[in-house]
DNA sequence: AACACTTGTGCCATCGCTGGCACAACATTT
DNA sequence: AAATGTTGTGCCAGCGATGGCACAAGTGTT
């Protein structure tokens, strides 16, 4: 009674009001609510109705807390142009809620051995029950073992598969890389400059040694490689390195889409034609690309699915279900647009 | 006994195992952490250090649950705000953090009815303490009603002041747009156009009319308008139809970032030269705007600030604080770039 | 010396749910 | 007819914290 009293005095209803108004006990809802199969068809038709009729969902505080889980995941990102960071948030909250997992985000600053402390503090104080780790922050070396030390489950995206993590969401850029260098190829470039990425991230390194494999593959040696950072000043730095000289290349491959935008707006201060004098790809499938000029090629990234897929990984890690690691891995998609086009002979040229 | 058998155990450890520890009762562990008064300060300094010892945290659900609150506060976002999502949610993260809290996000998809159940939905299953409201969600019609039957303490960032909020964040977009009025009429510009927002969206609406107010105030009327949805493809669509006359506007203002990315493209294809022939300027500050060719002018937005704030304000009226809602209004500031520039006469032009 | 405060502390119930176990009711085997 | 499943159901004890209340000890008042 003092339940239906609590129940009806305007507060959330409880499992204890749902147990009265369908005639059962507690522990059935709670049953019917897990979907436990040792319930009479009857029963939890009737469970079912006044759960229903109270408008009754279940107090994910009170659950986790019996539990001993909290049903809540967290998400690591460092990406502050955000280009991507919407669609991933978007692939990794609708599985977790699909699975009655809520998402909580946390942006980790890259450099420095904080970062492992800053992550550890955070898992311990949101009691999450499992992480997904993007690009960058899962390149940060010994992360994985710092979280297996501390029993949190996570599951990472990567280019390369990273020992330490249960399991790798992959995405294949050393190949991607390398398409790109095809690409080029086909289009008669050999005259090829790269902007590589920071070489301490495993990405950057990935796509550096993908494109030049397939260089070399075919014989041709770059013509020039500088690092930047992923930043548009970077991006710039490099082009004005790269495009101040008396031999110009025919080519140039930056790492990420922002790098390639610096490439772009220096090519148009110094008159240089793009694609005519110049070809100019990107990576990241960003929604930059489109939007610059000429529209930036680039490689398309499936990071929502990506996400989406590792978090899938991740709730069977926590729930304790086999893995099936045998999804076929995502491919990456060189989308050509109008910054790249076929080599022409230059002024500039030896030849 | 039972209980230091449990600490022991490799669990994490509870309040109990600190009260063992501290040689006092839990009560008095909880009034610690709480920052009770009542609490002879030897006795506090013993039970701080058993916390320290034992590398105790208080588990949030287990507090939530007896306090009646989720101490989870909810932020709305979706995909029109993308590239400001990763600044705004460290704002909000951060202060939430700061304060006890962690903060949930959920993507929301406009349009429809079905966007206010979504969130009503999403606020009673994760049964949030309450809700940040950012645009253009801040901008759905009967939302702050909603969320006020159901009592979600919400508090909004918004363009103008919206009845029905608690507490709003005001952007003075109104005022920022008219200082780009004011801006291209002080370079010489009397022959503008203007590619509006949607203007089912308050902010859009605001950058209407503060735009179109202080070129009344100068005695100029827009040269044509035209209504863009804040896409890139609506950018260029507007573009298309005010560049193909034969009599083109010296400036063009459109109302965000994006649309005039799409403005830049056909000003390129079309080959009128920008700034020389057309200044265009938009509107966000967002990372774009440096990334473009030439770099646009725009305005920038604190949006990382204003969600702080809003934060501030709902945890306030969480917890029953004053809302001191005396802090002066963040203001936006223009930024002019390469993309604008004084108004020269023209071959078209009839005088 | 008796009374009323103030201050600090601890016991117990409670938040809303799940897990373990007992057990009633009925069907199946020996 | 007794022994043995098989289902479905309910009771009780937690999960780890907070809130209300009682109360011991120290201080100040008549």
């Amino acid at each position: 009674m003092e339940v239906s009293e609590r129940g009806a005095s305007g507060n959330e209803p409880t499992i204890a009001d749902v147990a009265e108004a369908a005639k059962t006990s507690i522990r059935t809802v709670s049953r019917v609510l897990n979907d436990s199969p040792k319930v009479n068809e009857e029963t939890r038709e009737r469970v079912k109705r006044a759960i229903a009729l109270l408008n009754f969902r279940p107090s994910p505080r009170a659950r986790a807390l019996a539990m001993g889980r909290s049903l809540l995941i967290g998400m690591l990102h460092n990406d502050r142009n955000a280009l991507v960071l919407d669609t991933v948030q978007r692939g990794i909250g609708g599985e977790a809620t699909r699975r009655g997992y809520e998402l909580i985000t946390h942006s980790v600053d890259l450099g420095g051995d904080e970062a492992i402390a800053d992550v550890l503090a955070f898992a311990r104080r949101t009691r999450i029950d499992g992480l997904v780790v993007l690009p960058p922050v899962s390149g940060i070396i010994g992360l994985p073992e710092a979280l297996k030390a501390e029993n949190i489950h996570a599951v990472a995206v990567s280019a390369v598969h990273l020992d330490g993590y249960p399991a790798v969401v992959l995405s294949h850029e050393r190949k991607a890389a390398g398409d790109v260098a095809k690409y080029l190829i086909e289009l008669g470039h050999d005259n090829i400059a790269l902007i590589n990425g920071p070489q301490d991230m495993i990405s950057a390194r990935e796509r550096r040694s993908g494109f030049l494999e397939a260089l070399d593959a075919s014989g041709i040696t770059p013509a020039m490689e500088v690092e930047g950072d992923y930043t548009l000043a970077s991006g710039r730095a490099a082009a004005e390195e790269i495009l101040s000289r008396t031999s110009l290349p025919t080519a140039v491959f930056a790492a990420n889409d922002i790098m390639a935008a610096g490439v772009l707006k220096i090519a148009a201060e110094k008159g240089i034609r793009v694609p005519d004098d110049l070809s100019v790809v990107g990576f990241d499938g960003s929604v930059l690309a489109e939007m610059l000029i000429p529209s930036l090629s680039t490689v398309s990234r499936p990071f929502g699915k990506m996400a989406e897929l590792a978090t899938s990984h991740l709730l069977n890690l926590i729930e304790g279900k086999p893995l099936k690691t045998d999804s076929p891995p995502l491919g990456l998609t060189l989308l050509p647009s109008r910054s790249s086009g076929p080599a022409t002979p230059k002024r500039h040229s030896e030849k």
